[in-house]
RNA sequence: GGGCGAGUGGCGGAACGGCAGACGCGCCGGCCUUAGGAGCCGGUGUCGCAAGACGUGCGAGUUCGAAUCUCGCCUCGCCCACCA
């Protein structure tokens, strides 16, 4: 062995460790050799690797680095494994940010977006993040939404786009229609700003979401996280249940129609509800009700959606004076309208059943409705309370006719069925989903291309005729209506139809319209002549592997699998679904555990980070810190530890070679160490980088160079084990430390560029080791260890746990009742107990 | 109110039902140094001189064996929230 200060007399000095040195010559060379750009033509197979676009605000963070540099680690192994990867960057560019800059500060939008994409763009080379600038895809420049355009006019011309007057969310502050998806919180505020929003009437645009609910309940073959499947198919809401018509008290009045989950408790429907916004509450309200009921819907309209769903549950309405008939009992019922029946889902009325219905039961109660029971645990009798609600199985029916007795899960079928054969009913589903709202009336974004001609109403603007571009020269007075509209020069128009001055549309497109295709687009970023070549895209697609944050779980995914739907419904696309693989990095929180905003004074910067460490040390940091689905609030206390790392892999990998102190024997036993060492290194990194899990991957490499540098100090540094251990060890530190590692292979006199080297293959006949350390339990608790050979055979291993004084000593004496070997694993004796 | 997820050292976090605390930070001791805020070596869950005992939010259960599985409770986070 060696003594301490000769390792140390060999292992000082050496080339000084200091990544300003190298870190942007590599990253300079690697772009000039275009080292990361994918060619449709590459016979290898694609890989399409895609990692969510950032809104330009201005400055990259540390979440950026966070989100981009797991995907990269991956892109990168991929292609050392021989993948032909495709992993292209853009920018999300449109939207309110850069409006609201221009109102602040009187820039212009698009110089203010378009300064902040240039910073950003040079601000993500110094990630060292491979990604494909050749196929960068703006949004917001002309050449891109031209082509979101034209899609507006696809789903048109297929009627899935349509124009509604709709009651809308209005954010206040912002002055601009939210989508309900961005709508959050009990308190119904706007995702952006967080101010209550208001409802407002107002003629909207409408892609039809609701046609492809079905389908977009259907994950089949799809490897995303079980909690994003969840809320998309919780905010599709899909209910099975029936629908019945009720008939009225009144000349010539249709039918109220209800939908109902429960159906098997129509017996039970004591009063009806109407919406507020119900057609016919007008038509059936009596003279002598009228009043009153006119201005409980006028309060009604005039509430925000706060005040509806707060007032802490106080459930409100008004009788109007007719009565229904319930088609079971024959009973004549009354009919109400209240506000906890929302106008959007189902038919905006129902039935009633206020035994069996925590709502329906509460207001009952208030207004001292009749209360029936019709169904009962199977087992036992009502609850003495009057506080059953039906939920699902086992319940029976009661005093319901020739149905009492049946079995609840059987009765709504069999209720429903002669609901049908009555010509009332039948079944029905009903879905939470309402179609996707996509227009805004602000300046930034993709004018909708729209026009009105008095004579021929609304028209699309012929395709030879896009981009309908925004005019530069606005007026950004922040008011209610889009700035477009005081636009005389946008706003005319010439009606495809007849020739006639026409109107031009003035709203914009919702900013996730444009992250709804811009996919596709990276597979033919620069064709000015279609949205994409379908050559390309039939190649590239679907993509293989995305990434990004969880918060789009209902948004932006859920719309880009819509338009993939659509465009394939069209006859456009050939495939299903955009992303065949989802992963969700967590998010970096501010050192406050808050959300890192400006406002908020707690983001991280990473320039400071970089220029004392270096990319390496940061991506490293970050990818090390916990596992990369989990994130977590902002800490640099650890950051010296990955330096200090990297220092050491600096130093192992080319400090002068130590041989010939150990003894022949001794040296060989630990070179098969460390190419044990080696071998199980790769087998795990391999795996887990494959896996996201990138924190336990760095930790094993840190374990490898820790190995290494033991070996070194140990003296067979100079051994072809060695040269192996430090190969592998920077070519699975590659990925994640990409500078280093291409440095250190070059210092190597290795070929450039690492980047470019197959990935080390694990040997397992190497991985394996010829002893093993047995835990010895008893009765599941560790006493002992055994070393054996690997072919030990189990009755000599027995042999030596019984052996054990260890052992012996809880057995005093007494022969064992159990013992239990998990072979390779462990050895538990149990004892006879008392 | 409903759904989902998570609770492990001083800290970030490891751990196919099988050695709890890998790896790193921090801390303690040492070496080397004119010096050390560099580097290297060793130690570090708690109690105990030790042998050992006890330890994964709390309480039960299943099992030869539970951080891991089951049930109940507590706390925190996220999502949804009058959806008939």
């Amino acid at each position: 062995m060696t003594t301490r200060t000769d390792t140390q007399a060999r292992s000082a000095r050496g080339p000084r460790f200091d990544p300003a040195d190298y870190e942007q010559r590599w990253r300079d060379r690697w772009e000039a050799d275009g080292l990361y750009r994918a060619d449709d033509a590459d016979p290898r197979q694609k890989h399409y690797l895609l990692t969510m676009y950032p809104y330009p605000s201005g400055d990259l963070h540390i979440g950026h680095w966070y989100a981009a540099t797991g995907p990269d680690m991956v892109a990168r192994m991929r292609r050392m494994q021989g993948l032909n990867v495709m992993f292209p960057m853009g920018f999300d560019s449109f939207g309110l940010p850069a409006e609201n800059a221009a109102i602040d500060r009187g820039i212009h939008p698009a110089i203010w977006t378009n300064a902040n994409i240039e910073r950003m763009r040079a601000q993500f080379r110094t990630t060292g993040c491979g990604f494909d600038w050749s196929r960068e895809v703006v949004v917001s420049d002309p050449r891109y939404y031209r082509w979101t355009q034209w899609l507006f006019l696809q789903f048109y011309r297929a009627g899935l786009a349509y124009r509604s007057m709709a009651a809308v969310d209005w954010c206040p502050k912002d002055q601009v229609v939210l989508a309900r998806e961005q709508v959050e919180g009990a308190d119904r505020h706007c995702w952006r700003c967080g101010t209550p929003v208001i409802k407002r009437d107002l003629e909207q645009w409408f892609f039809r979401i609701t046609n492809y609910a079905d389908e977009l309940l259907d994950f089949t073959g799809m490897d995303w996280p079980e909690p994003i499947r969840l809320m998309q198919t919780n905010w599709i809401g899909r209910s099975e249940g029936a629908e019945i018509a009720f008939a009225v008290e009144a000349d010539e009045v249709e039918p109220i129609r209800v939908f109902t989950t429960r159906p098997d408790t129509v017996f039970g429907a004591t009063f009806m509800v109407l919406a507020p916004e119900h057609p016919l509450v007008p038509v059936l309200t009596t003279d002598e009700r009228r009043a009153e009921v006119e201005a409980y819907v006028a309060a009604a309209r005039r509430e925000t959606e706060i005040e509806r769903l707060s007032a802490d549950r106080q459930k409100t309405g008004v009788f109007i004076g007719s009565h229904a008939i319930n088609p079971m009992t024959q009973e004549r019922i009354p009919i109400w309208v209240a506000d906890y029946v929302l106008p959007g889902y189902g038919t905006g009325a129902i039935m009633a059943v206020p035994a069996h219905d925590e709502r329906d039961g509460t207001f009952a109660r208030t207004y001292e409705l009749p209360i029936r029971y019709v169904v009962r645990p199977a087992s036992g009798e009502l609850p003495d309370d009057q506080a059953f609600v039906a939920h699902t199985a086992d319940e029976v029916l009661v005093d319901s006719g020739e149905f009492t007795g049946m079995p609840a899960s059987e009765a709504i079928g069999a209720i429903t069925q002669q609901l049908a054969d009555l010509g009332i009913g039948g079944p029905a589903v009903s879905y939470k989903i309402r179609d996707w709202l996509v227009s805004r009336q602000r300046y930034w974004g993709a004018p909708i291309p729209i026009m009105y001609c008095p004579e021929h109403g609304a028209q699309p603007v012929p395709e030879d005729q896009l981009p309908v571009l925004l005019p530069e020269d606005v007026d950004f007075a922040p008011t209610a209506v889009s700035p477009l509209q005081s636009h005389a020069e946008f706003l005319k128009a010439t009606c495809p139809v007849c020739g006639g001055e026409a109107r031009r549309e003035t709203d914009t497109m919702d900013t996730f319209v444009d992250s709804a295709w811009y996919f596709l687009r990276y597979c033919s970023p620069n064709d000015d002549a279609r949205a994409w070549n379908p050559q390309a895209v039939a190649h590239w697609m679907p993509v293989d592997l995305y990434t990004g944050g969880a918060e789009h779980a209902v948004l932006h995914l859920m719309y880009a699998r819509f338009f993939v739907k659509a465009l394939r419904d069209m006859g456009h696309l050939s495939f299903d679904e955009p992303f065949v693989a989802l992963r969700n990095q967590g998010q970096i929180l501010g050192a406050d555990h808050q959300r890192m905003s400006k406002s908020r004074g707690n983001v991280v910067n990473p320039d400071d980070l970089t220029s004392r460490y270096g990319s390496d040390t940061v991506r490293l940091f970050l990818m090390f810190i916990g596992p990369w689905d989990q994130g977590g609030p902002w800490n640099p206390t650890g950051i010296e530890g990955i330096h200090r790392f990297l220092g050491r892999v600096w130093h192992i990998a080319q400090a002068e070679p130590t041989n010939g102190e150990s003894l022949l024997g001794e040296a060989q036993e630990l070179q098969r160490a460390l190419r044990r060492a080696t071998h199980t290194t790769i087998a795990a990194v391999t795996e887990e980088y494959g896996a996201f899990r990138f924190n336990t991957a760095i930790s094993k490499l840190m374990e490898l160079s820790n190995a290494i540098a033991h070996a070194r100090g140990a003296g067979i540094g100079a051994t072809a084990a060695y040269g192996e251990a430090v190969d592998a060890l920077l070519l699975l530190l590659a990925p994640g430390a990409p500078h280093i590692a291409e440095e250190l292979w070059a210092r190597r006199g290795r070929d450039y560029s690492i980047h470019q080297q197959p990935w080390p293959a694990y040997d397992p006949a190497l991985a394996v080791a010829d002893t093993l350390e047995l835990p010895v339990q008893v009765d599941g608790k560790l006493r002992d260890r055994l070393v054996v050979t690997r072919d030990t055979p189990a009755e000599e291993i027995e042999r030596l746990a019984l052996a054990s004084e260890h052992v012996q000593r809880y057995l005093d004496g007494r022969p064992p009742r159990r013992v239990i070997q998990v072979p390779g694993k462990l050895v538990n004796v149990v004892t006879p107990g008392d």
